[in-house]
DNA sequence: ATTAGTGCAAATTGTTTGCATGTTT
DNA sequence: AAACATGCAAACAATTTGCACTAAT
């Protein structure tokens, strides 16, 4: 965990930034909640129980800043705000989400499903791959179960 | 087309809501345009053109209820608006979108790329899929073309 | 008459910006 | 002191809501 605070504190180095105290508390949250996925506000909120000076504004910035650095990804799954997700080291492409529509739970998927996909569409659009999104949306393996097994809060 | 608000009538109509004017200045609007990805106001501005009477929350109301309805698809590419994308008549599933990152252009796959991948998913994590979201972002096929012919205006 | 739908303006929400202050070299 | 970074408050932009009014059954 230190170590990865160490990478990224080389990252932002190499890019000619600072990990300032700011900086590293709220990557500090990012790795906490590395299987969340926060809010600006969220995260703010999170910070400032360590770090009670801090502002939203800087948050942002900060922010702004990782996703710039690909240390993680901006993403929006529709409801009006942009939540931040953290890249898994070495992480060729971004991984995947299951969102489910019944409890709200955002599980992720690490393994590269869309190689084939790629390649189709590399071929055939001639379209040169930067980067992926892909988001399902349906009922998570915990909803399922409660539907087949107990029908307690249906209604 | 004028069978497509038609039928577009019909499902309002099932749900228990009218095609008002309004409404249907609006629709139209979003098959004139099926090839783009409109923004509320993008709608908004040319629904004014024929109707100028109308007002911006009613497109906004109008977009939530075609969204509620599935008859549209309100996506996000990342920019801080909501766009609205008119499902094919029938598709089973969600097109794909390829979102260029040097001229900024959508182009849109109807083919359903995503069958393998989905069958892994519900067998493997336990997900009743219902919707999917897959977006590429990368250079396309002009932008590429471009990078390798001339370039004019590479700086 | 009752209900659904509209237009406008005001309110709300997420995010960005200006600027005076603080920090680091 | 120069350059960068912060906190705060104000500004902004997209979207939503309250409400008086209208249209249609």
């Amino acid at each position: 965990m230190e170590s990865r605070v160490e990478r990224i504190k080389q990252q932002l180095h190499s890019a000619s930034y600072k990990l300032t105290p700011q900086r590293e508390a709220t990557v500090r949250v990012l790795l906490e909640h590395e299987e969340d996925h926060l809010s600006a506000e969220d995260v703010y909120l999170l910070v400032k129980e360590k770090s009670p000076e801090i502002g939203l504004a800087t948050v942002y910035r900060t922010l702004e800043l990782l996703t710039e650095l690909k240390v993680v990804d901006k993403i929006n799954f529709g409801d009006g705000v942009s939540r931040y997700d953290l890249r898994k080291e070495g992480a060729a492409h971004f991984h995947h989400h299951l969102v489910c529509i019944e409890c709200g739970s955002v599980d992720e998927i690490q393994e590269d499903l869309l190689e084939d996909v790629e390649e189709i569409v590399e071929k055939q659009w001639k379209f040169k791959i930067k980067d992926h999104r892909l988001t399902f949306h349906g009922i998570c393996y915990r909803c399922h179960d409660d539907d087949d097994q107990n029908n307690d809060d249906a209604n």
